[in-house]
DNA sequence: CGCTACTTTGATCATACTCAAGCCGAGTGG
DNA sequence: CCACTCGGCTTGAGTATGATCAAAGTAGCG
């Protein structure tokens, strides 16, 4: 049995610099190799052979399945300081790409699991990491399998805002990631949006991509 | 940091004999106990301390989140073999319920963390089982955001037939709990399950429990 | 038997999707 | 500097999928 990569990293819920992976003892030692991606440039491929694990350096990195008929489905959104592309299995489970402008360190995987056998920290830090793709895999699932289309983007607005602690979000992915992250159409997180502004709940500044959050209580309520 | 235990177990897509956590070195010298519970009954609930990790001997329990106002998603069902429990942090983050009788292991949480720092055959067993419970949970996220109602239960009848290597299936659940499973309402299951018969893909013998594939190849073309 | 829990079926409704058009800002080239 | 295009976003109209509300079967079990 092998130990890999592939956690469905990140929720926007967490600031980075807090998770229990932030850095991972041995990888130094590891010769970690910096590697930069331009936008929507792929990290690695659905069923590549997964030799490499990341850590995100700057950036975002979105993790995906994609089902025969094109249908995508974003698993987490990867930010500084968040590993990605652990795997059990010999390959990758899900596509890797850059959402904007991307750095990350590549680290060669036997390195994680020779060091691993003989560094029970690092042993438990790979399980902490694990761990925390699992739970936010957990909180994902209710909320693409239960929530309104209002309640996933409040969920998601505010997992946003409290990843940068401010209230005015500058999202780096665009409305179509967004709607595959949260299991909906581009038009429906559109409109929702809209709705939110009308409600004086955001406000949407002519730049798109900023979101100001006017009445987080209200948003909170939506959470549910 | 801690490790401990809430693993988003299983689909019922591989068979749990062959499952990399079906026996965790070290699990005779940490002493687990056997308990049994009665339909319905809870192993323990979301936010109670995790001080126990369980395996799952004989019968099904699932693992889920409620929200709020009631609405259930069910993360994971876990059969023989499986294990689930396993948390990052102090309390559990989902609730345990046996879906019938149910027998399982307990193991204390503390000796799974000490024998882990000793023993790293142990502790990349640890990791395996995490990250399959992390795989299982990246297949039912594209599930729950992309597919249809249709797909949905293909997907499910598929796994589920595929666990016990037969075309006859015994479903241990109620039809609540695919609905909560799949992110439907226990109707739509139900109509789905009726057309998929009419199409003669299944057959729903008096007994609703039980379920008889037809025609798999239907089925896998549903299953995108 | 007759209750109870579970499941199915029916009718209606609402949420979110689809298809289509229009808008806006950024970039490009005349 | 303006006109053009292109990509991303928004808006609108109509629809479909699945939810909701309600009722009727059916099985299991006392």
């Amino acid at each position: 049995m092998q130990i890999a990569i592939s956690t469905a990293g990140l929720h926007p819920a967490m600031p980075a610099m807090t998770e229990p992976h932030a850095t991972l003892r041995g990888e130094a030692r590891a010769m970690g190799s910096a590697r930069s991606y331009g936008k929507d440039e792929e990290v690695y491929g659905e069923g590549d052979k997964a030799s490499w694990y990341f850590k995100v350096v700057s950036g975002v990195v979105r993790t995906c399945k994609i089902l025969s008929d094109g249908r995508r489905q974003i698993d987490a959104f990867h930010v500084a300081g968040d590993i990605f592309g652990i795997e059990r299995g010999e390959t990758y489970r899900c596509s890797a790409e850059a959402v904007g402008e991307a750095t990350v360190i590549a680290y060669r995987r036997c390195s994680l699991e020779v060091l691993a056998a003989s560094d029970s920290v690092l042993a438990r830090q790979v399980v902490a990491t694990t761990l925390l793709s699992l739970e936010r895999a957990q909180d994902h699932m209710i909320l693409l399998g239960r929530k309104s289309a209002a309640e996933k983007v409040a969920t998601f607005l505010l997992a946003m805002a409290e990843r940068v602690h401010e209230d005015a979000i500058e999202l780096p992915m665009s409305r179509s990631d967004i709607a595959d992250y949260l299991g909906l159409t581009i038009e429906t997180v559109s409109r929702t949006l809209t709705q939110l502004e009308r409600d004086a709940v955001i406000a949407l500044p002519m730049a798109r991509r900023t979101i100001v959050l006017r009445n987080k209580s209200a948003l909170r309520r939506l959470n549910a």
